[in-house]
DNA sequence: GACTCAATCAATAACCATTCCTGAAACGGA
DNA sequence: TCCGTTTCAGGAATGGTTATTGATTGAGTC
């Protein structure tokens, strides 16, 4: 997989013609590594920890070019930083409003909604996306434990 | 129509415990002048019109209120001040990207995502909304129109 | 009508995620 | 190597929103 990504990456690179620098690449490698869906904080600390010298600045810019020629993407829930996603197929996630984990829910099949979108409205719709907040399974129990 | 509505607020109001005060009914009827989805800027500028002196954290704080007790709904969407709706009813709302219009997409039904979400995770769905984007007929002819 | 006490208010400071700005450093081609 | 262009780190600024504060209001009671 790795080796797949690589080329896929340094392809999507060259063809926007932005440089894959080392801050970038570390962005990513550290994306990868903090499992689920970081925030650029997040990222940001995973960053340091081998790079200490890298600003939260640079972490951001990294991120928005990552995104700008699609190599990941981003979601957005409100009360929350925005959440940075590998998982580049079509697919719903959802976010613990009590602890901001987030993990993908498989298995919903949301094809059509966008064109039934489409024929109901004067607007050309670009973007149309499902925002989902719930308890995870560990905060539910906490909460019914208590 | 304002009748009603009107019994209705009374109501949510005493139930709530919280006084229905000038400020509050100012917001509330800001919100139905400005037609569309104002933000609470928008609302504020409303306000000020008949009272001056009424401040913007005040606004924030009217309709904090006025969501929780059920009389208004707010929407977000990202890189975008928070709207206010006054239609409770379940409904999809677009927002142009350009000018920031926003406009309710009628006859669009999104019966049983929540439940198919909810068979497909383990969390406990508490909300799901659909955020839309795209460019309303004005922009959309500008832009071409250039 | 005056008294009381909690609710509400206006104003302003603080917050926080994100973006912008800057001068310095790194890069890539001639 | 030299030159023009990116890219970078660091820090300041932004903008929507929330928290804090002391003053004001107002419903209930006598
Ligand atoms: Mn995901
Ligand atoms: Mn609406
Ligand atoms: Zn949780
Ligand atoms: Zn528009």
């Amino acid at each position: 997989m790795p080796e797949v990504r690589d080329h896929d990456i340094r392809e999507k690179f060259r063809r926007s013609g932005y440089t894959l620098t080392s801050q970038r690449r570390a962005v990513l490698e550290a994306l990868s590594e903090a499992r689920g869906h970081p925030s650029a904080e997040d990222v940001y600390l995973v960053v340091k920890r081998k790079n200490p010298r890298v600003a939260l600045g640079t972490v951001y810019q990294a991120l928005s070019v990552l995104e700008e020629i699609g190599v990941i993407e981003s979601k957005h829930w409100s009360e929350s930083p925005t959440r940075y996603d590998l998982n580049l197929a079509p697919h719903l996630d959802i976010r613990c409003v009590r602890c901001g984990d987030v993990a993908e829910v498989p298995g919903v099949e949301m094809d059509g909604v966008e064109e039934r979108i489409q024929a109901n409205t004067p607007y050309e719709v670009t973007r149309t996306a499902m925002l989902i907040e719930g308890l995870c399974p560990k905060c539910a129990g906490e909460r019914n434990g208590a």
